[in-house]
DNA sequence: TGGCTATATAGCCTAATGGTTATATTGTGA
DNA sequence: TCACAATATAACCATTAGGCTATATAGCCA
């Protein structure tokens, strides 16, 4: 678990690879659109893309002649959980919040 | 602002770290209360502390001899704040717990 | 099948990271 | 003030990261 979250936090201490994953929350997108945005070459981004995989933060698919890649939220939820637990230390209605969130899942949530 | 989620996430990217913030999740602590758990020498732990504070997720304080360490908590708010903006795409209910944090602020934070 | 398109891999370079030991600095208290 | 305790800094080393160019691979289509 903790390799996950090095992995995790690690690719995501990139500027270019936050950009990819903002590009991909609009949806799946081939190398080539996800290079464009950039300065850099094709390599460069194939190796920031394998490191978002490697951490779980994206997929690759399989489509014609290309491999477009798409988020996977999973990763992003693992460090979000990590930070929740230091949620109290900043936001002072986390406990009420808390408490919404489970009367939430047992009423709401059918 | 990039610059200041690169430090976040590089700093949070070792375990390390990450055990010294949860240390000082039990409040303040010396260096040498810090580097207690760890086999690392001093100036290592050191070195951590330093890339934690650069990153802005501790302070150094001042007493007598010592300087403990405390947690700032913006720091994780910041990444937080970063991460809320895909939250949508692993937590369904997230739509309605944000309408509910809106009626929080306006009606009972005051 | 041959060539084009899309992407991956290899090999190289430089800079940054994380560790070490040795030493400097700073404050406390006898 | 002197010595010790706590911490920081310096100098060094090995590994990793991120960039590049050149080249390999894989699939589609004429």
């Amino acid at each position: 678990m903790d390799d996950r979250l090095d992995a995790i936090f690690s690719a995501l201490s990139d500027p270019t690879r936050r950009a990819i994953l903002a590009r991909l929350a609009n949806g799946k997108a081939t190398v080539a659109e996800l290079a464009d945005p950039f300065e850099l070459s094709q390599p460069a981004i194939s190796k920031h893309l394998k490191v978002l995989e490697q951490a779980g933060l994206i997929r690759s698919g399989r489509e014609a002649n290309s491999r477009p890649r798409i988020l996977e939220p999973a990763a992003l939820k693992t460090i979000a959980d990590w930070i929740a637990d230091y949620r109290r230390f900043w936001d002072q209605s986390f406990d009420r919040l808390d408490d919404y969130l489970s009367k939430l899942q047992g009423t709401e949530n059918d």
